[in-house]
DNA sequence: CCTCGACCGTTCCCTAAGGGAACTGATACG
DNA sequence: CGTATCAGTTCCCTTAGGGAACGGTCGAGG
């Protein structure tokens, strides 16, 4: 079946998805982010499937989220540790469970809070823009072609995504032109 | 097979995952924030099969990050908005997105530049604490047992993920005491 | 020497999910 | 009437996921 493969359409969010769109590997890079190094301890503290966790491991190494080293000869073991790339995949997690503490939670609270020793406060992950600081928001963003866009002049900035339009609204949204550009 | 259900997990990631760790459902969602609502149009523009897309769109609305509103009677059909739940998942999608800038993109550089009408900048989403407002880093971050833990007492800060550690560094990280929580 | 346990996978089997494409049904248009 | 639009359904086939057992290498213990 091959799950279609995004990763070469020109989105970045595409791309981040076939990676990233995985339940396991999402929980996996968790695991990883508090220290987890260790297959067994990969495997016994999520549940996994050995043969799931297996290919989950290579994929992530083959993309270099984690770095196989090993840790002991005799006989030869590794062991998986975050690269700069795999930790800097941490503020998506923070950003997915400050989501999930805000419309996943129920009247019990939250089950994690997270802690920053910078500030030596708890904290939420907020997303903010990286020109005013304001955090963002749907309605104030517009996508549009960048250098690594196929066809250069192709714009496509979003339409209205309010939910308070009129019937009948504008629709064949996605793909003005027709053609069937896959974003 | 019924991939196992993480949504109980007391983590909020693990529940978010179990619904945002889907391709589809991230590329539905994107599309979505781009103004898409129809069905036919969020098919020709991902290209999925309209049997998944089906699915997709019912867990989503399900899940309430989607509306399934009529928008014309003679014949019935309805049209899928972004509830505000849904909406804050844009912020998800954007750190998703800078990732996939930062590392997944090669030399032709982005192909999407994201811009923010709230400053008129094109930015890039950066997550920060909500307390001191800097970007956050896994290694600044520890996670504990919040109001909604089963077991109240039970700290899970986390070990050192850091990639220098001596070698034969401590196992068993995830699980101190061997309790089989699942997180 | 033999066994046991730790650790890291691999193999096997079965079911369910994904992809492709055709088909249904209601209505509007010319 | 024939065609087009829109939103799903259904069918068929391949592949991925889950569960559990098996393999291989080594150190420690008796």
């Amino acid at each position: 079946m091959t799950r279609t493969d995004t990763s070469g359409w020109p989105c970045t969010i595409a791309r981040s998805a076939d990676l990233l769109g995985d339940g396991w590997v999402l929980l996996v890079m968790r695991q990883a982010c508090l220290g987890v190094r260790r297959f067994e301890d990969f495997q016994r503290s999520l549940g996994i499937g050995r043969k799931i966790l297996t290919i989950r491991l290579k994929r992530l190494v083959d993309e270099g989220l984690l770095g196989r080293v090993e840790y002991q000869h005799n006989p030869v073991r590794h062991e998986y540790r975050l690269t700069d790339k795999g930790r800097d995949v941490y503020p998506i997690l923070a950003a997915m469970a400050a989501w999930g503490d805000r419309w996943l939670t129920g009247p019990e609270g939250t089950p994690l809070v997270l802690h920053h020793t910078g500030c030596d406060h708890d904290m939420q992950a907020v997303v903010v823009c990286s020109n005013c600081a304001e955090p963002i928001h749907v309605r104030e963003m517009r996508a549009k072609a960048g250098p690594g866009y196929p066809r250069p002049d192709n714009d496509i900035s979003k339409l209205d995504p309010d939910d308070e339009a009129p019937p009948a609204a504008t629709s064949a949204a996605a793909n003005p032109e027709g053609k069937e550009i896959r974003r």
